[in-house]
DNA sequence: ACCATACTTAAGAAATGACTTGACTGTCGC
DNA sequence: GCGACAGTCAAGTCATTTCTTAAGTATGGT
């Protein structure tokens, strides 16, 4: 699934985490999201760039200014796909216990 | 959190979402894994490697073989990290739904 | 002892990622 | 019109990632 490496590839960077995290607070444009990031102007847009083309975010550009707000949808695939990861793991897990307790209460019986 | 910049970086690769896929269905050993797999035996390692140092497997060495298992607990952080953001994004959005709402509401009665 | 199996290590090629600087292009306010 | 502001484009640099091949180390079976 070529959507899911591109958004864990976006969220495996520290600096488009924090703009995800800003985001979801309130749109904002993009100077407004370069400000509080020791980088230039051009770096923040290229992350932008990232997030917008993995489906995160979205923008529109009215007059000079391009205000970016979040899509969550996405994030809602591969929150899915860990979710589904781990519980039908703690399934396998569970029922690995359950036989090893059987085993352990037959060698038991044997004696 | 240098955790999850770990974490997704390693998801962010097919190949290795595909081993932790494997995975969650029972322990295996390295050319077990490596079998299905279009690549060499080394570039498997290196791909289990990425996803042991991030803590999502674990293997240990027995005889001549290693075998390697799922770690979930790493897979909750990254599960709560989104689930989290989302949920405050939905709270947020319906908040201003509200306002919104109120507002046409306002707009209606000043007629 | 000998050979195959199961990794392991090291070194290097090719592609990708995360920046930078410098030069531009549109808008806004006066 | 003109300067400042908000963003964009284009190179170019440096580090990291992903994969390769080749050679080496244990271990297991006979």
């Amino acid at each position: 699934m070529p959507a899911l490496d591109d958004l864990f590839q976006a969220l495996a960077d520290p600096t488009r985490r924090a703009l995800v995290e800003r985001l979801v607070e309130r749109p904002a444009s993009v100077s407004e999201l370069a400000r509080p990031l020791a980088m230039s102007l051009p770096a923040v847009m290229q992350h932008l760039q990232v997030l917008e083309s993995c489906g995160l975010v979205r923008s529109a550009k009215e007059g000079r200014v391009r205000t970016c707000r979040l899509e969550p949808a996405v994030l809602r695939a591969a929150e899915q796909w860990m979710h589904e990861l781990r519980t039908e793991w703690e399934r396998r897990f569970d029922r690995l216990g359950a036989v090893l307790a059987r085993n352990e209460i037959t060698r038991q019986e044997e004696h």
